[in-house]
DNA sequence: GTCCTATGATTGATCGGCGT
DNA sequence: AACGCCGATCAATCATAGGA
């Protein structure tokens, strides 16, 4: 047997990949310049950086096209994206662990119960 | 409404909770190891074998109950200590990997 | 049906270890 | 010595499940 597992994988994958919202362009001019400029990082009360929609759009394009940067493409896409370099490295860091988790999640977990919903 | 919040991660997060006997298994295991609560690679697929989930969902468990555990010292944790240290002397269906070192050391 | 708490999952950031 | 990456963890937060 081995037609059940691509069907959970299929699942679960889909399931994430709505990251389409706003067709928003990396490599475009800088004038991007939208509503949101002000505050160079919206830091929350406890340091921790809550990313805009837009942000997270262009990064996970770039990560899409590549899964490591190069120290220029990192400081491009920081500037671009008015992140530090060092958000930008942390972002992809996380962004290839949670590839992997997913990976070896969604891989076969051999037997599934059953389509229990 | 609100879309933009919550974000297109929603469907994930639809979860479960754990069956009872999955919480007990893990809820055993972390107070009878409360001095190093930090059970290895192979703990976990162990716990996640007995407990019917992954071993994300096992190292999720853990990192939710140590937290939530340190904001809660001085309460009724105490009390599930006790509960947990009991059924862990008292039967031990499970084989705990580990030496039974001091078992009453608050992190 | 409305609150409130418990709980699983997500994620930016940090820590220790390792390789370059 | 410095830097990046990995793996694990932390800490805050989200969204829902379960109960009153």
């Amino acid at each position: 047997g081995s037609v059940g597992i691509g069907n959970v994988l299929a699942v679960q994958n889909s399931l994430m990949l709505a990251n389409n919202a706003a067709g928003v362009s990396l490599g475009s001019g800088s004038g991007g310049g939208l509503s949101s400029c002000s505050m160079s990082s919206n830091t929350n009360n406890s340091g921790r950086t809550n990313f805009t929609n837009k942000q997270l759009t262009e990064l996970e394009k770039e990560f899409h096209f590549n899964r490591y940067l190069t120290r220029a493409r990192r400081i491009e896409i920081a500037n671009t994206l008015q992140l530090n370099e060092t958000q930008v490295k942390i972002w992809f860091q996380n962004r290839r662990m949670k590839q992997k988790k997913r990976q070896k999640e969604g891989l076969i977990p051999a037997d599934i119960p059953a389509p229990v919903m | 409404v609100m879309i933009l919040r919550s974000r297109f991660l929603d469907a994930r997060r639809k979860r479960r909770n754990f069956s009872k006997q999955a919480s007990e298994i893990l809820n055993e295991y972390f107070y009878s190891h409360l001095s190093n609560p930090y059970p290895s690679e192979e703990a976990k697929e162990e716990l996640a074998r007995k407990c019917g989930i992954t071993v994300s969902q096992v190292s999720n468990w853990f990192g939710n109950k140590r937290i939530r555990y340190k904001k809660n010292i001085g309460k009724a944790q105490e009390e599930a200590n006790l509960y947990a240290a009991k059924k862990a002397a008292g039967a031990s269906p499970y084989s705990m990997a580990g030496p039974p070192s001091g078992t009453t050391t608050p992190m």
